[in-house]
This record gives structure tokens, sequence and C-alpha cells, in this order.
DNA sequence: TTGCAATTTGAACTCTAATTTCAAAATAGC
DNA sequence: GCTATTTTGAAATTAGAGTTCAAATTGCAA
């Protein structure tokens, strides 16, 4: 799915609740459709700054749950201090491996562990709503730099 | 490994790095041995103050770092507001299925999983350091009383 | 268009978890 | 037991997240 559909669906979603399209909310939209797949409210408000002067915090933080609400961000794994976000571009399962030096992500895809997992929530009769991945370490780069000192 | 060495490794830990053995960190300790897998320091200190009253949340605060830097507890995935700590039994990899209405946790191993996620490790050259892996969802009672509203 | 009801915004404030400060108390080694 | 050093508890501080409320903006209907 394209980026201006991602919009669209958010629109759509606004309309449906009966809520504003304000200039904030575009411009916050298309912050994170142009941002990194990861982040937390600080790190968007920073970006958003840049370019614009007229969108508070506040303003971001009460955006968070209806992005959410609408599908197109989902609230990750909180791994550092702060509460953080994710695309959620239609894709679903996916491994984070997380670098606790420079703080990289890497996605990785699994389609069996993802299977294992249904299968022991099948055992147990658990309704999985949502399955988060994180596996914390070193990356290759952060590694090589270690062994160096 | 029986809780009376988790004590002395402790207190072997704490030797080393010349702290000393106090009231209080006997306290904790033996709350933290005798208390469920999972728990947040508002816990510990209701059921630490049921029996004792010298001992003051910012000793627990400051305690569950020496905890984690002796090996007795990790940092769990923190899915409510509250930073989650859980026993570190020598056991290692599993899974948590949480249950977003009641906040049970079922654990569930499973060495096919943990493989998987070391080969992509070892494809990535990323050095894995704890991994987490966390279902969020409804438990089976939880699902049962969804269904009959 | 313009008018207006309803929503949204931003600044400041509140809340709560986590951490720090500092004087008084406790501990470990002599 | 004495003393240097660490630790404690109460209170203060910090920081992230969320809320309040008056002023501004939006969307719709006349």
């Amino acid at each position: 799915m394209k980026e201006q559909n991602y919009y669209k669906e958010f629109v759509e979603f606004l309309r449906k609740k009966n809520l504003k399209l304000t200039k904030q909310r575009k411009i916050i939209v298309d912050a994170i459709l142009n941002s990194q797949e990861h982040f937390n409210v600080d790190i968007l408000y920073e970006q958003i700054k840049k370019k614009y002067k007229n969108v508070s915090k506040s303003t971001i933080y009460r955006t968070m749950p209806l992005l959410i609400e609408s599908g197109l961000l989902k609230q990750s794994l909180r791994c550092q201090a702060k509460e953080h976000y994710e695309h959620l571009h239609g894709e679903g399962f996916h491994i984070h491996f997380v670098c606790e030096k420079c703080g990289k992500i890497i996605e990785e895809q699994s389609a069996e562990i993802e299977s294992l997992i249904s299968m022991l929530a099948l055992n147990d009769n658990f309704v999985i709503k949502d399955t988060i991945v994180a596996v914390k370490g070193l990356c290759s780069d952060c590694a090589d730099k270690d062994k160096e000192s």
C-alpha cells in the first residue's frame, strides 16, 4: 500500500468518528509516513519542529492513540525508557533485533516462529492479539567495535 | 538451584563489591525468592510491608539494579505502565503469554523457537544478550467470558 | 459565503513512576 | 567497642505521559 493510501485511510477514519482534519493532524501523519519505522514522541516532535512550529507535544501525545486506533501505528516494545511506536504497514509479525549500544533495530521475518507461537497459544486456548519478539544484544558493527577495545 | 543458594550468591555478590549486607537487603531478597515469578516494585513493597515496616520504597528501588547485576532478576517486558521484573532462576529462554484483561502471565518453553532465533541472529552477526517473546491477548478464561457477553 | 456548534489546540498544570539528596543510622573490619 | 564507609528513609526532584481550559479552528448548513 502506498503512503498516499495510508493518509486517505486516516482521513476516512477521522470522518467516520466525526473528528476534524486539522493542520496539526496532517503534519503529524505526514511526518510519521516519512519517518523511520521505529520512533517515540520526542523523536517525532523534533522532526516536526524542524519544518513547522505550530504543533505542540500535547497534540502529538493526543494523536498517537488515534493513529493506533486507525491502524497506522502500533505500540511497540518498551525496551528503552520511553514509549515506542512503529509503523504497521499491513505487514504483521516480525522479529526485532535491538542493538543495546547504538539503538539500531533490525527486522526479520519468520513464518516458522510465527506458526510455532500460534500452536503454543492454541494449546493454552490463548487468543493472540499481538506478538512481540525482541532480541536485545549487539549488532555486528557494535560487536566488532567491542572486540577491538 | 535451591533458594538458599540464590541467597548465598547474592551475599557473595555484595561481598565482592564491598557492599553491606543490611537487614533491608536481606528482607528484599527473601521477599523476592518467596514471591511470584513476575512482579513490580509496588507489588514487592506491599508484600514486604505486611511483615516488616522498616523497608522503604527508595531502598527497594535502589536494590533492584543490584539484584539484576547479581543475576537474580531480570528486567522483563514493560507491558503495563510500570517497570516489571522476573526471576532468573537459571532457566533461560521462555515465552510469555500476557492476558490483557486479567494480567495473568503464562510461561511456555520452546527450544525450537529459541534455535530459530539463534539462527537468524547468526545470519546477521548479531550477538544475543536477551530474548523477550511476549504474546499479548486473552487467556482462555477471559476469552470465554468475552464470548458470553 | 457566512454563521455557528462542536471539536481541537497550546500552554500550563497534574500525575505517577523512578531516581536523587542529605543528614542520621547501620555495618564491617580493626 | 571504635571508626570509616556505606546505607537508609523521608522528602525533593526528574521525566514521561496525560489532562485542563480558554481561545482558535473546523465542518457543515443555511
